[in-house]
DNA sequence: ATACGATTTTTTTTT
DNA sequence: AAAATCGTAT
C-alpha cells in the first residue's frame, strides 16, 4: 500500500486525490510535478481505473519511461496497457491503426529530421531554383519555416514574413517547394514529425467514430509540460478527454522554452477559459534549491510581464550564495570549471552530481576540451543524437529498404556507399527501380548493373552482392540483418573512410543488440525514428555514474544536480542574440535561464569571459548577460545582491 | 559528365 | 565541427 500521507504535502495530496474533471495544475520548478503526476496515476491505477484506459503524454521518452517505471515500482505490478509516451510517439500508434483513412498505407514510415532534410533538398533541386544570385534558404531552413506554419497554424506566407522576412521576395519559390515537399511526403508514403502531429488531430476531427472511440477509452487523460505543447497538440488532447472530461495538465508557464516549435505557453493561460469549470492548484514549495538559489531565480524571472502569479517558498535550509564568475577569456573560464570540478570532487562531491550548463551545442567546445585534457570523465547530452550518427542511418537504410521499396531516401542513401557511386549515378539508379514492379527483384537483374554509367558498374555489383545476402532474411529480426551487413562489407567501409571506425563498429554492435529486442523490422524502424537516445535498461545510454555531465540548457530540463555551472553567461550568447531577433525572445531566453538556474540544488556557479576572440578581429570586450545586471538594477540595489562575485587568480 | 577531395561557410533550442 | 559549395581529376 501507498503512504499517500507520508510522501506527499497536502497541495500535492489534493491533486492526486481530486476525483474528476478538468484541471490545471501550475507547478513551479521542484515543486515535485513529476512526483505528483506519478502518485496520481498510481491512484488512480489503485482505486480501479483500467490502466489502458489511461493516457499519460509526455515531452522526452526519458520523462515517460521515468514516470512509468515509478507507478510500476509504487504499485507492484505492470501497466502495460497504459498508454505513456511523447506526443509524437502516442500519434504514431494511433496513425498505425488507421493511416487508410487519411489515404496513407499502413507501412507509412517516419522521417526524421535529417530524412526530411533531404527531401527538401530534392525537392529546391526539383523547382529548379537558381543557386547564383541572391539566396535562396537552405533545406533546414526551409523546414523549420514548414515546421513552424504547421505548428502554429500560420500561413507559410506570414510565418516568411513575419520571420524570414529577408526571403520575402522568394516567397514563391518557398511556397512551390513546400506543396512539392508534402506531395512527395504522400507518394513516398513516408510522414515527417510535424505530420504525426497534424495528422492525428485530423483523424480525431474528421472521423466521428474514431474520435468517440478514443474519448470513450481514455477515462483519463493527464498530460505533463503543458507549457510546452502547442495549439494541435492541445487540440488532441482535448478530443481525446472531450467525453469523459478528466483531463489534468501540469506544467509552469516560466519554464516553457520550446516557442521556436510552435510551443505557445498561452494554451496554459487559457485553459480556464476553454474550461470554465476546472479546478486550478498550485504547487509552490520547492525541494530542490537553497534559498539562496530561489531567491536569484525569482529575481530574474519576475522581469517577465507576462505569466501566472506564483511564488515559489524554499523549503530548505540556508546554503551558499550563487557565485558570479567572471574569467579572463574562454579559455580561463574552461580553465576555471574543470579547476573547480577537481575541487568539488576532492571535497566529496560524485561527478554525476555536477553539470555544466549552456545555451548553444558549440558553446561547450573548450570546456570539452580541458576536461579531456584533465582527464575528467563527462558525458555530453547534446549534440548528434546517437540514431542520426551517420553509421548508424546508412546500415538502417538497408533495413528500410528491406522493409519499404518504395523508400527512396534509403536506397539512395545505400547505394551512395559504394566506390563510384555519387549523386547522379544513384538519380539514375533510382529512377529505374522505381518503375519496376517490383524493386527487390529488379537489383538482381542484368540492367540494374547497366542502368547508369559504365563506371558505376562495380559499385552496383558490390550492392547486388550485399543485397543478395540481406534479401529473403526480413523475418529473422533487425539484429542479424545488422549484424550481416557488416559483415558483407559495411564493416570494410567504415575502415576506410574514418579514423574512427573501431568505435563506429562497436556502436553498430551495441545498436543491433539493443535492436533484438523488436521482433518486427517494421516496429524496430518506426520507433527508432522517435527515439533520441538508448533507454536506461537497454544498452549505450545508461546513466554513467562518475561522469559530469554537459548539456544544454533544453536539454537539462526537469533534471537537478547539486552544483550547476553555466557557461557563456553574457550578451549574445545567454540571451543569444539570434533568439532576441523573435518576437518575444527577450522573454524566452530569461525563462531559459530561469529552467538553468533552477537545475541547482546546492551550488550554482554563473561563468562568463570578459573578452571573447573572434576570428579577425582579435579579442572583443563581451558585457555580462542582461540576466545577470538587472539581477541588482534598480528595484534591488538596496538589497544586497543575490550572488557573490569571484575574482580568479591569474596562474600563469 | 561525374565523383570526390579541398575549401568555405555557418552553427539555437528538439520530437 | 559539419555541411554546402567549389574545383580538379578521371
Amino acid at each position: 500500500m501507498i503512504d499517500y500521507e507520508k510522501e506527499l504535502n497536502p497541495e500535492q495530496r489534493r491533486v492526486v486525490f481530486e476525483e474528476e474533471g478538468p484541471l490545471l495544475i501550475i507547478a513551479g520548478a521542484g515543486s515535485g510535478k513529476t512526483r505528483t503526476l506519478t502518485y496520481r496515476v498510481a491512484r488512480l491505477v489503485e482505486s480501479g481505473v483500467p490502466s489502458e484506459r489511461i493516457l499519460l503524454a509526455t515531452f522526452t521518452n526519458k520523462a515517460a519511461r521515468s514516470m512509468l517505471s515509478r507507478v510500476e515500482m509504487l504499485i507492484g505490478h505492470g501497466i502495460g496497457g497504459l498508454w505513456g509516451g511523447t506526443f509524437h510517439h502516442c500519434a504514431h500508434l494511433t496513425l498505425r491503426s488507421h493511416a487508410k483513412r487519411l489515404d496513407y498505407e499502413n507501412n507509412f514510415s517516419i522521417l526524421d529530421s535529417e530524412d526530411s532534410r533531404q527531401l527538401l533538398n530534392t525537392c529546391i533541386a526539383e523547382t529548379g531554383i537558381d543557386g547564383k544570385g541572391d539566396k535562396f534558404p537552405r533545406a533546414d531552413v526551409i523546414g523549420d519555416m514548414i515546421g513552424f506554419s504547421v505548428n502554429t497554424e500560420t500561413s507559410l506566407s506570414d510565418v516568411v514574413a513575419l520571420r524570414y522576412p529577408f526571403f520575402s521576395h522568394r516567397m514563391e519559390e518557398i511556397d512551390t517547394v513546400a506543396v512539392r515537399y508534402r506531395k512527395r511526403k504522400k507518394e513516398l508514403n513516408v510522414m515527417d514529425f510535424d505530420d504525426l502531429l497534424f495528422l492525428w488531430r485530423e483523424l480525431l476531427l474528421r472521423f466521428d467514430d474514431i474520435r468517440d472511440m478514443y474519448a470513450e477509452r481514455f477515462l483519463h487523460v493527464l498530460v505533463d509540460e503543458y507549457q510546452d505543447t502547442n495549439r494541435i497538440q492541445a487540440d488532441i488532447m482535448d478530443l481525446v478527454a472531450s467525453r469523459h472530461k478528466n483531463l489534468m495538465v501540469v506544467g509552469d508557464d516560466s519554464q516553457s522554452i520550446y516557442s521556436f516549435r510552435g510551443a505557445n505557453y498561452e494554451n496554459m493561460m487559457l485553459f480556464p477559459d476553454r474550461y470554465p469549470d476546472c479546478k486550478i492548484f498550485k504547487l509552490e514549495t520547492n525541494y530542490r534549491s537553497t534559498p539562496e538559489i530561489l531567491h536569484l531565480a525569482n529575481l530574474s524571472i519576475v522581469n517577465n510581464e507576462n505569466q501566472f502569479q506564483k511564488t515559489l517558498r524554499a523549503a530548505r535550509e540556508r546554503g551558499v550564495r550563487p557565485v558570479l564568475v567572471p574569467t579572463r577569456n574562454v579559455l580561463q573560464q574552461a580553465d576555471f570549471i574543470a579547476q573547480r570540478i577537481l575541487e568539488l570532487y576532492r571535497g566529496g562531491i560524485a561527478l554525476e552530481e555536477i553539470a555544466v550548463l549552456y545555451r548553444a551545442h558549440y558553446h561547450s567546445m573548450e570546456v570539452q576540451m580541458e576536461m579531456t585534457r584533465r582527464g575528467i570523465p563527462f558525458e555530453i547530452r547534446s549534440g548528434i543524437r546517437f540514431f542520426e550518427q551517420a553509421h548508424i542511418k546508412d546500415v538502417t537504410s538497408y533495413l528500410r529498404i528491406l522493409v519499404n521499396p518504395l523508400d527512396e531516401l534509403a536506397w539512395k542513401r545505400a547505394l551512395r556507399l559504394y566506390a563510384k557511386i555519387g549523386r547522379v549515378t544513384v538519380d539514375k539508379v533510382w529512377r529505374f527501380l522505381c518503375r519496376t514492379s517490383d524493386p527487390h527483384a529488379a537489383v538482381f537483374t542484368e540492367e540494374f548493373k547497366g542502368c547508369a554509367g559504365r563506371s558505376a558498374v562495380t559499385g552496383l555489383r558490390g550492392f547486388q552482392e550485399t543485397f543478395r545476402i540481406l534479401h529473403g532474411c526480413e523475418n529473422r529480426g533487425p539484429s542479424p540483418l545488422i549484424d550481416l551487413i557488416l559483415k558483407s562489407g559495411y564493416s570494410d567501409y567504415l575502415r576506410e573512410r574514418y579514423p574512427d571506425a573501431l568505435s563506429r563498429e562497436e556502436d553498430l554492435i551495441q545498436f543491433a543488440n539493443f535492436s533484438s529486442r523488436f521482433t518486427s523490422l517494421e516496429g524496430f524502424l518506426s520507433e527508432l525514428a522517435l527515439l533520441t537516445g538508448f533507454t536506461e535498461e537497454g544498452g549505450i545510454e545508461e546513466i554513467r555514474e562518475d561522469r559530469v555531465v554537459l548539456s544544454s540548457i533544453h536539454q537539462a530540463k526537469g533534471l537537478e544536480w547539486k552544483v550547476v555551472f553555466m557557461i557563456w553567461c553574457c550578451e549574445g550568447m545567454m540571451p543569444l542574440a539570434r533568439a532576441l531577433k523573435e518576437p518575444g525572445g527577450e522573454e524566452e531566453e530569461r525563462r531559459l535561464f530561469y529552467v538553468a538556474t533552477t537545475r541547482a540544488k546546492d551550488q550554482l556557479y554563473l561563468c562568463y569571459p570578459m573578452t571573447d576572440y573572434s576570428r579577425g578581429m582579435g579579442h572583443l570586450p563581451v558585457q555580462p548577460s542582461r540576466f545577470i545586471l538587472e539581477l541588482s538594477s534598480f528595484v534591488n540595489r538596496k538589497k544586497e545582491r543575490p550572488y557573490d562575485q569571484w575574482q580568479i587568480d591569474e596562474m600563469e
